[in-house]
DNA sequence: CTCAGTGCAAAGGATTTGCATGCCG
DNA sequence: CGGCATGCAAATCCTTTGCACTGAG
């Protein structure tokens, strides 16, 4: 997605949602676009150093409730941001065991419906209203082999 | 899994790594075997009086460092314990948005198998050495819909 | 002027750690 | 006896919140 109709999406949904796309959540927003896997929170203020840490968890909650971006718990310490995946796409997510790095990845398109309609009939056995999947592949990155 | 064998595993692979298997921690392996669903802290503690919060964290690490109990970070506050995957077999869970309660499930072999396979592959043009790999589903429970 | 957004500093809360005591080997 | 395990209380540290200030409309 270009940066343009990123933003504009983005100022659509928080004014959807009665909210402002300021300056600050802007910059997140360009932060979270440029990154290629999710952020935590010390990564965020170290590539914008115009970002204070409590405004950055305020608007990341703000944008998250817009649907402007998703949180993600690993196993580590931080948690960690992205861009929600309708504006970036259905990816799951390799997860270092060791330093707790995250990195992207995508499943062949087959594969990946056989397991949506392979959960929709665990959703409707459990009575669960299904609302999305997440596939996490744990592992040592290069660099902690 | 037997009773007595499960204690009989956890045994061994305590002392392998150098470690006792001690009252409190006997106790905690029995707790989560009589559990169907990954156990927050509190519940462990609520289902066994007589265990000390501190203890009950440090014998927590302890366990999962002996490879015989697993924690899972879910998105609410506290993160959940269940029996290692060797000892219970390999499911999946079911996670609700609203309240953060978990269930197990598992999905139809073939799927599970064509699965492994593409994430071998995902791992290996990434330079990975996979260990596991994590599937939840995320939806909201009959309670909370 | 009004009111949401901001940033600093302080508070919260799950988890970890220090330390004195108890118990297994 | 020696050393790990225990449990209480205190410390940690990510995250949230209180509050006074600023800026947009």
């Amino acid at each position: 997605m270009a940066s343009g109709d990123l933003h504009e999406v983005a100022a659509l949904r928080l004014t959807g949602a009665g909210q402002r796309y300021t300056r600050s959540r802007r910059a997140l927003v360009d932060v979270l676009a440029g990154a290629d896997a999710p952020l935590a929170l010390p990564q965020l203020l170290e590539r914008d150093r115009s970002l204070a840490q409590s405004s950055a968890y305020r608007n990341l909650v703000v944008l998250e409730r817009a649907g402007v971006v998703h949180r993600i718990v690993t196993a580590d310490e931080f948690a960690r941001y992205e861009l929600a995946e309708d504006l970036t796409g259905h990816h799951h997510h390799l997860i270092c065991s060791e330093c707790g790095d995250v990195r992207d990845f995508t499943m062949p398109a087959s594969l990946e419906s056989a397991l949506v309609r392979a959960l929709a009939r665990v959703a409707a056995e459990h009575g669960f209203a299904a609302e999305h999947h997440r596939l996490d592949l744990v592992g040592r990155c290069p660099d902690c082999r």
